[in-house]
DNA sequence: GCCGTTTTCGGCCCGACTGTTTTCAGTCG
């Protein structure tokens, strides 16, 4: 029982209490918990025996008891007395738009629904309406949401979910009478999984009405689930949803800040502002107990922008990508935020493939890429020769490719291409190179200024196998780092489990650096194994496996997982000027 | 179920929108 199926259990505890109608707060308790002991970075099992467990703000003596048995014997009375309670279908029923854990137990107590797919008969058949609060709008949104559920998923990648913002905020903004206009929610924390996209726009009143027209009726939108006069969501063809707010301009930064979220960090700031005695809401700061409705009178703490904010709250500035209540704002309070590192500190990478391997661009397409990122060097790391679905390089090909590399770098001022290798790790641990293998050039792995070790195959290992096999990689005195270390194909085809604990002390070890996947497909997994590797001085590369040169922009991506997990420019081996890096990896 | 510089009980963030109502509950973020 990891920290993983912990914290899913407290949140479907959580959710079977609001079915159960219970106290909200103690619901609320739950899903707090959840979240917090799956964000841990220690081991749980560690903080068991030491009683720092119940120290954790949020944590308190019962939920401290109920994990400790879920722990030590990988059940709880109390959540399977509760499962038993109630059907398992009510879960998926939640899933529906619309509908709530109050409407749900309805559903379940009067009509005895209790999955989707009783659900979609019973609305078929107009049962629904004889509920209270149920009516002939209710039943047809119900249907609607089944079928969406049906249709989408509900998750999309930061990659996707920027592309389709990007294209309709670039509307918006050429609109006149927008002042402002931002991205926020999850998108603007940088979040690896997106729900949905939240638009904030600033207007003159009397323009407000217009751009709700202009966004609902954007190009890309499939249908509009509701329109107002400062909110509307529409679902786009795409298959995500997106909000649009419209506020006026002196209510912005606190409508930014607000929808930024996430909603734990805002909680945590009204709690706060409600000490300093003021309440704070996404249109501003109002006295407590004050009866002034929004707009009626001057704002009480003109904030022109979130910095301004944070600083009425004595907070240093806190970047959405924090924003998380991960102990952020204590940090803030002290003055102890780090600085974190910025997209324009990047001054390469790492992992990229090119047409020598499955890349679909050039040495020399790429390396002039990486220029007009403003980079000095890019890595090239195609595949190995087992990875033969990948083209990988023989050694033959190898050495063509060495060569041309040196001749493009005699022809490059102020940039360099690495000659690197994305190594297979083989099912034994070994590599598919080893240096005891000569090539006409000598042994292989020493021609390379780096070695990323990667596993591509037998995806279905136990955890303890994965880990193993890893460990034994990055002993290896060849290996400089590695790849994608839970399989960057998860969600595409396969990947392995991987105790990142374990991996990261060997990394620490052997003075080895570990990748950041810039798509990653363990989702949550990324920024947390960051903190992970801060804590034991291990270094992390951004790694966009760029495949092509659209590839190259998705490290700004890994750099939103690395600000997430709290890294600062010295912890993230992309940061590196050519210089020090040649003498770092010991590049002649 | 948690928490506490108003501390062991009584609070626990707040507003918009929808659909049902005819003043409000549920859902969502």
């Amino acid at each position: 029982m990891d920290k993983k199926d912990i914290s899913q259990i407290l949140e479907e505890i959580g959710t079977l209490l609001e079915l159960k109608g219970e106290n909200p707060f103690k619901c609320r308790a739950y899903h707090n918990a959840s979240r917090i002991i799956g964000s841990l970075t220690h081991d749980i099992h560690e903080l068991i025996v030491s009683g720092e467990l119940q120290k954790i703000k949020g944590i308190g003596s019962g939920l401290a008891e109920k994990i400790t048995e879920l722990v030590n014997t990988g059940k709880l009375k109390y959540y399977d007395e509760l499962k038993k309670s109630l059907p398992g279908g009510l879960f998926s029923m939640l899933r529906v738009q619309g509908l709530g854990p109050k409407k749900v137990k309805l559903l379940y107590e009067k009509l005895d629904i209790k999955n989707l797919d009783q659900l979609k008969t019973a609305a078929e058949e107009h049962k629904l309406t004889k509920l209270d609060g149920f009516g002939e709008k209710t039943e047809e949104n119900i249907l609607k949401g089944i079928a969406l559920l049906e249709k989408h998923i509900d998750k999309h990648l930061y990659s996707t979910a920027k592309e389709a913002a990007d294209r309709i905020v670039e509307i918006l903004r050429k609109q006149k009478g927008i002042i402002r206009c931002e991205v926020a929610g999850s998108l603007r924390r940088r979040k690896e999984i997106i729900g949905d996209i939240d638009i904030l726009v600033s207007t003159k009143p009397s323009a407000a009405k217009q751009i709700m027209g202009l966004f609902t009726s954007h190009q890309d939108v499939e249908k509009i689930i509701s329109k107002g006069e400062t909110k509307s969501s529409v679902l786009l063809k795409s298959g995500i949803n997106s909000d649009l707010r419209v506020v006026n301009d002196d209510e912005f930064a606190f409508a930014l800040a607000y929808f930024t979220g996430s909603k734990e960090h805002n909680i945590e700031m009204r709690s706060r502002a409600k000490k300093f005695g003021w309440s704070l809401n996404e249109y501003g700061f109002s006295n407590l107990n004050s009866e002034q409705k929004r707009g009626q009178a001057k704002q009480l703490i003109p904030c022109k922008t979130e910095d301004d904010i944070y600083k009425a709250l004595k907070l240093m500035y806190i970047p959405p990508e924090l924003r998380e209540n991960d102990g952020e704002i204590e940090a803030a309070s002290s003055g102890k935020l780090p600085k974190l590192v910025d997209v324009k500190d990047i001054r390469g990478t790492f992992h990229c493939h090119s047409t020598y391997s499955d890349g679909s661009n050039t040495l020399r397409e790429l390396a002039e890429a990486a220029q007009t990122h403003g980079w000095e060097y890019l890595g090239i790391a195609d595949h190995s020769k087992a990875a033969a679905y990948a083209g990988g390089l023989s050694e033959e090909k190898v050495k063509l490719q060495l060569i041309e590399i040196d001749k493009l770098n005699n022809g490059f001022k102020n940039f360099r291409l690495l000659k690197g290798t994305e190594v297979d790790i083989l099912p034994d641990g070994e590599l598919d190179w080893n240096n005891v293998q000569r090539t006409p050039f000598g042994g292989i792995l020493e021609r390379f200024d780096y070695v990323i070790a990667a596993i591509h195959s037998k995806f279905k290992m136990t955890e303890a196998e994965a880990t193993k096999r890893t460990i034994k990689a990055l002993k290896n005195k060849y290996v400089t780092m590695l790849a994608h270390p839970t399989g960057r194909l998860l969600l595409e085809r396969d990947g392995y489990p991987i105790n990142m604990r374990e991996v990261i002390d060997a990394a620490s070890d052997y003075g080895k650096i570990i990748e950041i996947n810039a798509h990653p497909q363990r989702l949550d997994l990324d920024w947390r194994f960051c903190k992970y590797a801060k804590e034991k001085g291990v270094k992390v590369s951004i790694n966009p496996d760029a495949h092509n040169i659209d590839g190259l922009r998705d490290v700004e991506f890994g750099f939103g997982i690395a600000r997430k997990g709290w890294l600062e420019k010295s912890d993230i081996l992309n940061t590196l000027t050519l210089n020090s890096l040649q003498k770092y990896l010991n590049i002649k």
